[in-house]
DNA sequence: TGGAGCGATGCACTAAATGCAGCATGGCAA
DNA sequence: TTGCCATGCTGCATTTAGTGCATCGCTCCA
């Protein structure tokens, strides 16, 4: 799209934080760069970046300005993909991000059950945690966020929402695999394995521990889901994870997940979310579809799927 | 705004109805705009217009492009607006339409006030009826809409409401001045002037002689509700007004007005909105803001107003 | 104190946009 | 049917806008 150009340098402007990388990204010098940016502060006429000794920062108007870029650049590819829609081939491009639980099984098997339908469709999935993920909305570098117990924002609208008690995880060789439900007693006598901090598990088990008065006994901290359960192999630890990111027959040999006394750790919840006000792609806003009937069909809930903004 | 000239010229096309015509309201060749036209529809690799023999008219790829771009001129409208009210000067350009009853006081009372306020705000008011009205607000051509029993749709979100009792108005001389309160069969014995069909009071009227299964003695007809006005000097007929179209302290001379058995004519309500998921200007919303604020006040409603959009 | 990185500017150059004249086409009225 | 008009489209010369190169002045940092 020939008329955005301008925009799209802009935006890379912005995220470059100086018009010389910027430059080199979008192959061209950083002259013409300069120029045109220097075009569109005249006829704005307000400066949209502050002049650093070290490059260039967004100025208030600046701000305001690039929401509006990535809301056009964003709307253009939705339009687009209403076109495409129309002469009957369903194409485009959906850009996820969702926190990791949702890796191992359930993103995987949801964008392949889609793909199959619709091949001309395209992904990228994207790991984030809780704030992270509302940041990918806002700035229109995601459509779609599945995220557990997101940070609450006026910018986020849940379209789906699914209840996902949080389970321990340990060894299958590990004492507390015995026991059918774990207490706090349970936890408090066990080295446990933790997600960092920006995790929306570990939120909720801060939350439980200043409630209890109790702190847990922290031997390890990982931000990779995938290095804690291999870790729990090695080690009789205990750690966390959601019914989600677990295998729904409870067939691994070497991992098992136990429930928790809801009293101790309640229930928190899976939401599914745009950013708030914006029309998705056809494509996306099918995959939302999709996404939430899934979680509603596999974890039987009785919640009814949350209104949308109509289309 | 340079970036969005190609757009702008692809709305005045479609507007136009013609390449040329277009062109010459916009003071460059036909060549130049139908070269852009169709530089336009390769790189988005569906034609826009279709061509027919008399010009060109949107195809239906254009309609959905044009519905994003007459959005994206709007906002970048907002986001000037917003920039402008960064550095202290409230400026901007309000765009209203609102029903006839609106014209003799309120909208000049509050677009005076406003602007004693803002005096860099500039306006335009166009009358509409109520279909009118949702279509001016749905291409972008305005920003509010004051309307008396809107016709219903998904795209108008009201930001406020204020019930208005309709009234029957006649020359001061009339026998029925003497009465306080019109019945049906005051009305079914006079000879009454009435709006066209596209008005709201109109369409509320034919309603309740269904509902009666009477017919009113329509003498004239007419879409200006000033030469309504000025008409019952002259011969002894009646019409109708809404409350805010007739003067606060009833100091007409020259006419009177009259309640009319709500079991006859049931209230109806006089609308402020907006086009359903936008975001307005600055100097829009503050002004709806204020709309909403006088009706209520000037008609002691106890309704509230109704929740809008953050901004 | 010198070097590195940055944004801004003068100048020559290239590519894109424009205007002019003219083409083919399809409706419309005589 | 026939001439006429308005329409969208195209080749060519011209103008305009955008680009790249070399360079300046500035600020931070080692």
């Amino acid at each position: 799209m020939r008329h955005l150009l301008p925009l799209h340098y802009i935006d890379t402007v912005a995220r470059s934080g100086s018009i010389r990388r910027a430059a080199s990204k979008l192959a061209i010098t950083s002259t013409a760069l300069n120029r045109r940016i220097l075009a569109m502060e005249e006829e704005l006429g307000v400066p949209i970046f502050e002049r650093l000794p070290r490059g260039v920062r967004l100025s208030t108007a600046g701000e305001l300005i690039i929401q509006h870029i990535r809301s056009q650049m964003a709307d253009m590819e939705r339009v687009k993909s209403q076109i495409a829609d129309l002469s009957g081939a369903r194409r485009g491009h959906v850009s996820v991000v969702c926190g990791q639980a949702l890796l191992p099984h359930f993103m995987p098997e949801q964008i392949a059950l889609y793909r199959k339908e619709h091949p001309a469709v395209t992904f990228s999935v994207r790991v984030c945690d809780r704030a992270g993920a509302i940041d990918e909305l806002t700035s229109f570098d995601a459509d779609l966020a599945v995220v557990f117990e997101p940070s609450r924002t006026a910018e986020f609208h849940p379209v789906g929402r699914v209840e996902q008690p949080i389970q321990a995880i340990m060894g299958a060789s590990h004492p507390l695999a015995k026991k059918e439900l774990i207490g706090w007693s349970d936890l408090l006598s066990s080295q446990v394995v933790l997600p960092t901090a920006a995790n929306g598990m570990r939120y909720m088990l801060e939350d439980a521990m200043l409630r209890k008065g109790d702190e847990l006994v922290k031997v390890i901290e990982s931000d990779s889901f995938d290095f804690i359960r291999n870790y729990l192999v090695h080690e009789n630890c205990i750690s966390f994870q959601l019914p989600i990111g677990l295998k729904r027959d409870n067939s691994d040999a070497e991992i098992v997940s136990r429930d928790i006394d809801p009293r101790v750790v309640p229930s928190g919840n899976l939401y599914v979310g745009q950013l708030k006000g914006r029309v998705l792609p056809v494509a996306a806003a099918l995959f939302a579809n999709a996404v939430v009937k899934a979680l509603e069909f596999q974890f039987e809930s009785s919640e009814e799927s949350l209104a949308s903004e109509p289309a």
